[in-house]
DNA sequence: ATAATTCTGACCATGACAGTCGGGATTCTC
DNA sequence: GAGAATCCCGACTGTCATGGTCAGAATTAT
């Protein structure tokens, strides 16, 4: 039961374009820069947050990505799904799922368990936003701008 | 973010012994035929339920498995716990996180994110118990116990 | 032209998952 | 005591997801 560190750098990711949203695209170069993430990798990563729709890239010298909404409208979920695939403890929740493909599913009792899960957890990712995220982010960094001297 | 089939079988598993609690061990042999599950496998998850405490063995001819407490006492975040290990979804807020070894703790927006995504879970895996999945079980075979003929 | 960028596909190493196998230890029954 | 049923344990295996790296092509600003 674990988010995989990949989706856990998408989200850092988007972040990061969450801050600089409406002030041109930011490169990933500056993003792995940032938050110290291997280059080649968030490539990938950006390639699917766009494919998913969350962000639109732009080309070239001043290029780099930014996000097709603002990030108030941008859930965590949507970030995870993108990544990750749907969220879904077992396969039989799971959106796409074809009736009758678990022989047991007539008389499965933690189907029901499973369904209640996969509510929870949808229900916590898609009630925060990227805009909170920055936000609390923000907050963090004003409570101590220097930790060596937090009672400054 | 799924639950590994393989804790899925360990809680069948458990089901069936909480089935027969009460009435003297149950061979995984026994549930191997009922569950329909690869019994050399089983052996494995039930070793593991039993060094989890969850169970506790007899060997020889009459041998098997038994809950060492009531089938209400024993939740699905205990059975999913001691075959799948804690349930987290980052690493920085599993129990025996050591503070400071992501460097990034202090300006990490997300870990309260995950600190509520866990719980979530946490709750939802702990309000249930063996007793409840196999009432409810109990409750779908009363109400269908010939598919074919439903109506009878 | 050149430098900065995104874009794409191929490649790779590691570990988890799901499962098998062989054989040993224990205990009941006859 | 022999045999059968059962738990016990460690080793092995094939497949797949994860977490990357790399090389090079395409695009665009300067």
């Amino acid at each position: 039961m674990r988010v995989s560190s990949k989706a856990h750098y998408g989200l850092r990711m988007m972040t990061e374009f969450a801050k600089a949203y409406g002030a041109g695209p930011l490169s990933i170069a500056e993003v792995a820069r940032i938050e110290h993430l291997p280059l080649a990798y968030l490539e990938q990563l950006a390639s699917q947050l766009r494919r998913g729709g969350l962000v639109e890239s732009t080309r070239g010298v001043h290029g780099g990505y930014a996000l097709t909404r603002p990030a108030d409208q941008i859930s965590v979920l949507n970030v995870v799904t993108v990544i990750e695939g749907e969220v879904s403890p077992v396969e039989c929740v799971s959106h796409g799922y074809v009736t009758g493909t678990c022989q047991r599913e007539g008389e499965c009792a933690s189907r029901g368990l499973w369904m209640r899960l996969k509510q929870s957890i949808d229900a916590v990712l898609s009630q925060t936003t990227l805009a909170e995220l920055v936000a609390d982010q923000s907050l963090i960094d004003s409570m101590a701008p220097a930790p060596a001297e937090a009672s400054r």
